[in-house]
DNA sequence: GCCAACGTTGGC
DNA sequence: GCCAACGTTGGC
């Protein structure tokens, strides 16, 4: 099972939107290499949910439902979307500063390229997100 | 609100 | 096919 991370501006879908209705759409990538991560998830990986703009912080852990498809807010035919559902909100927010001040983060995708809104997260990087949750 | 990073577009 | 200009994202 793999493991991602995704971005949302919570004033424009929040992770306790997506508890609230149990499972949503991805859609909205326009970024080829957002669009690669999206198209390699499988049902089933785990994927962590950042807030950006406000917050700056992960919040949540969401589940992929569905696989990717074509994205039907993408009139030209070459973005995808898949499905999330809510597993969990994490015990406390574990903040952008504090993934930045961590050593063992150094590599995190969404650190060394922060205009990515979707990408892969390593398991030992996963497991470190969620002790520094408290989980 | 500003600016850096980065992707995309379009002229040549 | 190169590269400058431009637009978007997102942290600060």
């Amino acid at each position: 099972m793999a493991h991602w991370l995704v971005k949302s501006e919570p004033a424009k879908y929040a992770f306790a939107d997506l508890q609230r209705d149990g499972r949503t759409m991805w859609d909205g990538v326009r970024n080829n290499a957002a669009a690669l991560h999206l198209k390699a998830m499988k049902v089933g990986d785990a994927v962590l949910y950042y807030h950006s703009q406000e917050g700056l912080a992960v919040v949540g852990v969401a589940e992929v439902a569905r696989e990717a498809y074509p994205d039907p807010t993408d009139a030209a035919g070459r973005f995808v979307a898949v499905d999330l559902i809510p597993v969990c909100a994490l015990d406390r927010p574990v903040t952008l500063a504090e993934m930045k001040a961590n050593p063992a983060l150094a590599g995190l995708e969404m650190i060394r390229q922060s205009r990515l809104s979707v990408s892969p997260v390593r398991p030992e990087e996963w497991a470190e997100i969620l002790r520094m949750a408290g989980g």
